[in-house]
DNA sequence: TCTCGCTCCAAAGGGTTGCG
DNA sequence: CGCAACCCTTTGGAGCGAGA
């Protein structure tokens, strides 16, 4: 089909793709309707897989693909800043699992606070990053030793902890939007469990019962396997899908060490921390 | 009008990990 | 151990605005 080979030659560029998800406006062209219905000739989404005719717009949740993932990432800043006290306590609960990595270390568990680390590292039942798989690699041991250390190595982490744990990328070489996406939907996957399981009873997606891995529990500080969830099935891989909040997602990187340090440190730690 | 500097963006390549 | 896939950084080009 000829029209639909020019298309996807228009929509070459990531940025385009983004764009013609419908999740956002491409600036001066206000009219997102004839990208979302060009994508949604090329690559069926699960609405339209099972005949849902909602635009994205109208929906609250980033719409999963089948077979590659969305070129968006989940903002923990977003989260923090949001007026939405849920949101709020979301971003408290991340921190304070993320942090119980550092006192397990701090206690002398640090090979367990490390399998924690790895088992959170990836998230592919979101479907968000930049694999064309929606298959994710998990990060090795090294790398996550190194994060845990940071714990031990950065004064102010050992004593109060992270209030902002996306502030890894700074010290750590090859931690980037992708992994503090993956970590952070670790770590709220219960919620978002719940949240999917919400909007499909409200949208009439279908459900299937399924098998949840590395789902953080708060209350133990572990992940679990969570068997016989109902939540929708990518029909390619018979895997589950789990939902984000569009609100959440950002597709730009979102805090560069520059904005970092001009807007958030300058006040309180400008004595302790040097730029590099 | 030209040059310089800044920002944004995409492509390329290197490092890391998982799997056979 | 080698290959493939993924993740991230680097690099270079394009576009735009300010100033000479």
């Amino acid at each position: 089909m000829q029209v639909v080979g020019d298309v996807e030659c228009a929509l070459q560029t990531p940025r385009d793709r983004i764009y013609s998800y419908g999740l956002f406006d491409k600036p001066g062209v206000p009219d997102n309707i004839y990208r979302g219905f060009i994508e949604l000739l090329i690559r069926p989404r699960l609405t339209d897989y099972h005949g849902i005719l909602r635009s994205q717009a109208d929906l609250d949740f980033a719409i999963p693909i089948f077979d590659e993932d969305i070129p968006l990432y989940v903002d923990p800043f977003l989260l923090w800043r949001s007026p939405s006290q849920m949101d709020q306590g979301l971003h408290t609960s991340i921190i304070n699992a993320f942090n119980h990595f550092g006192a397990l270390a701090a206690k002398g568990e640090e090979a367990q606070a490390v399998t924690n680390l790895i088992a959170a590292s990836e998230c592919d039942e979101v479907g968000l990053g930049s694999s064309a798989t929606r298959k994710g690699k998990r990060i090795g041991e090294a790398k996550a030793r190194e994060i845990i250390s940071l714990f031990k190595r950065v004064p102010h982490y050992s004593r109060v902890g992270f209030r902002h744990f996306e502030e890894i990328q700074f010290f750590v070489d090859g931690i980037s939007k992708d992994r503090i996406s993956d970590i952070c939907c670790s770590l709220m996957k219960s919620f978002l469990i719940d949240f999917t399981i919400q909007q499909c009873r409200k949208l009439g997606i279908p459900c299937g019962a399924c098998d949840v891995e590395n789902v953080y529990e708060y209350r133990t500080n572990s992940f679990q396997t969570q068997r016989g969830i109902d939540l929708p099935v990518n029909p390619v891989t018979g895997k589950p899908l789990i939902f984000v909040p569009k609100r959440w997602l950002r597709f730009v990187p979102w805090i560069n060490y520059d904005e970092y340090f001009e807007k958030y440190c300058h006040r309180t730690t400008s004595h302790t921390m040097r730029k590099p």
